[in-house]
DNA sequence: TTAGGTGCAAAACCTTTGCCATCCC
DNA sequence: GGGATGGCAAAGGTTTTGCACCTAA
């Protein structure tokens, strides 16, 4: 991966914020430094900075919306391969919950908690 | 909520199926049935049950990608009002990885945990 | 020198919305 | 009847991509 000032910049205000900011606003950040940068820079080099592991990314948008019928509270295991969403049958922690609360300040409804791998199939194949 | 054919045949097609669909997948399977349903149907009466509580939906594509720049496994709290995204003190449960990958067969790399709620700015207002 | 990166604009993609016809209560 | 819902198509918003030019190594 090649050192570009854009690269610099964009992990640079990464770095200076305890927010976690979505890709425009990251773009508008860097533009006072950099008037003319494109948002398809910062959308590649946000994701080579992903994939080399120097910056994490939450709810990767490419990942669809998934409906699920089952009423009662359950963990889900993502393929990281094939992108199938699996239930797991572990029991729901809820009093985790309370101690987080307790921590924080916010009132916390409840979490997901949800694993990620690879799945039996995609192993074999 | 008003019932018509178009809302039971998604909710059948869910409930028959314990793949977590994407709302493309869903249409193309209630299309079987009612062969000139629309994806814009299919959109709302998602919406609408999901509102409900009926169905549960996962990561709600609405959610734009966020990136982080911490390189420590932690975990994040997601404020339902204002749709930011915390830091959460509390240590990473590693050894729970081992036991879903014992109980599943799948490999697991690493899990993702989210509380969910209102933050404390969010509570005042 | 040259593989990789940039800017720009267009395309792709998923989801929502406006409009009017239709259906359920 | 009248408000909720459906079908269709267009709009919306985010992310990706093609292409010609540039630049770090």
């Amino acid at each position: 991966m090649r050192k570009t000032k854009q690269k610099e910049a964009i992990l640079g205000v990464l770095r200076s914020t305890i927010s976690h900011p979505t890709a425009d606003w990251i773009y508008n950040e860097v533009r006072k430094e950099i008037p003319n940068i494109s948002l398809g820079t910062v959308y590649r080099n946000l994701r080579l900075l992903y994939q080399s592991g120097e910056i994490a990314e939450l709810d990767m948008c490419g990942t669809l919306s998934r409906f699920d019928a089952r009423q009662d509270e359950h963990y889900h295991f993502r393929c990281e391969k094939c992108s199938q969403v699996f239930d797991v049958d572990e029991p729901v922690n809820k009093e985790i919950d309370g101690r987080i609360a307790l921590k924080t300040g916010f009132v916390v409804e409840y979490h997901r908690l949800e694993f990620r791998g690879v799945c039996r199939k995609c192993q074999d194949s």
